[in-house]
DNA sequence: GGCAGCGATGCAAATCGTTTGCATTTGGCC
DNA sequence: GGCCAAATGCAAACGATTTGCATCGCTGCC
């Protein structure tokens, strides 16, 4: 159980505000769609297809619809896609007025994901933006490392 | 042509200490690795498994021993691999004395790499391992951004 | 509430980067 | 020169992700 500063419980929002944020969009409010953001509100630790597939009430969707439904929800600005650096995507949901910015530490033995609070290049950004000459300047920052059980 | 930084041309090892690098591991000097080591020392920035393998005397090699040999190199120390977030790994040849901690600035059109030499994190690192109890921790930086070209 | 139409889905096959089994070759060392 | 573990070629296997296509089901509209 790390004691890392876990980010304040966000609210989150209601199903149908989510379903409200899909049809604005003109997206469909489908089963499937409803049934993964369930799963993603339940836990706000970035998930992969996989993991969201396995919590799904049997064979609810196809992993393929799984898929396609983070995309256009990513599309749309409803869930963060992360890159622990395993080689496997994983998404959390959104809040209507968070950009995702976010980083996380993580246990390279056993996986353990903790968010953690710190971004520490707000200037950074700005001066390598300057220096480069490159526009929309982002960037991606994660910490590996041996959580307290696995040590 | 950006305007970073680039960081100071390291003094490259020559062939045969490459060589010795190898067999000091009990490790082969074959001509694939020579062949690879000879790209890899033409041009720092990060290569993936099938640029090298483009740049190689026609059928020098086969793919599959690319990856094999880089997987090699990095085992003894002789390559960093790099995650550039699309997906396909990346490597550079470190010189002996080197960990090849370093961060890059890639342009999200045309995937020119920069590298930069800022590492914003020496503090940082060590308050996130006091506040969670996490041992040995390190981080992955990378920047992203359209380049000069590409805007 | 019923309907048409477009978006969504299931299923299977395709992609892509990477890995691996196995028979064969080769570099390093005496 | 010869031994032998290490290295390689080739093709098949892999795991994550994507896609083609026929079918299905939300939604907006009447
Ligand atoms: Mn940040
Ligand atoms: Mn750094
Ligand atoms: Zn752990
Ligand atoms: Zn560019």
């Amino acid at each position: 159980m790390p004691a890392v500063t876990q980010s304040l419980p966000r609210r989150l929002a209601e199903m149908p505000v989510l379903a409200d944020r899909l049809r604005r969009h003109a997206r469909k409010f489908t089963g499937a769609r409803q049934a993964i953001l369930a799963v993603l509100r339940h836990d706000s630790r970035p998930m992969s297809n996989k993991e969201i597939f396995a919590r799904l009430p049997g064979g609810l969707c196809d992993l393929a619809t799984i898929y396609r439904s983070l995309h256009l929800l990513e599309e749309v600005g409803m869930v963060k896609r992360f890159d622990l650096g395993d080689g496997v995507a994983r998404f959390a949901l959104l809040r209507e007025d968070d950009d995702g910015h976010r980083h996380h530490l993580v246990c390279t033995r056993c996986a353990e994901v903790v968010e953690i609070e710190e971004c520490c290049t707000p200037e950074v950004e700005k001066r390598i933006s300057e220096r480069s000459g490159f526009k929309a300047v982002t960037h991606r920052l994660e910490f590996f490392g041996i959580c307290p059980t696995c040590q």
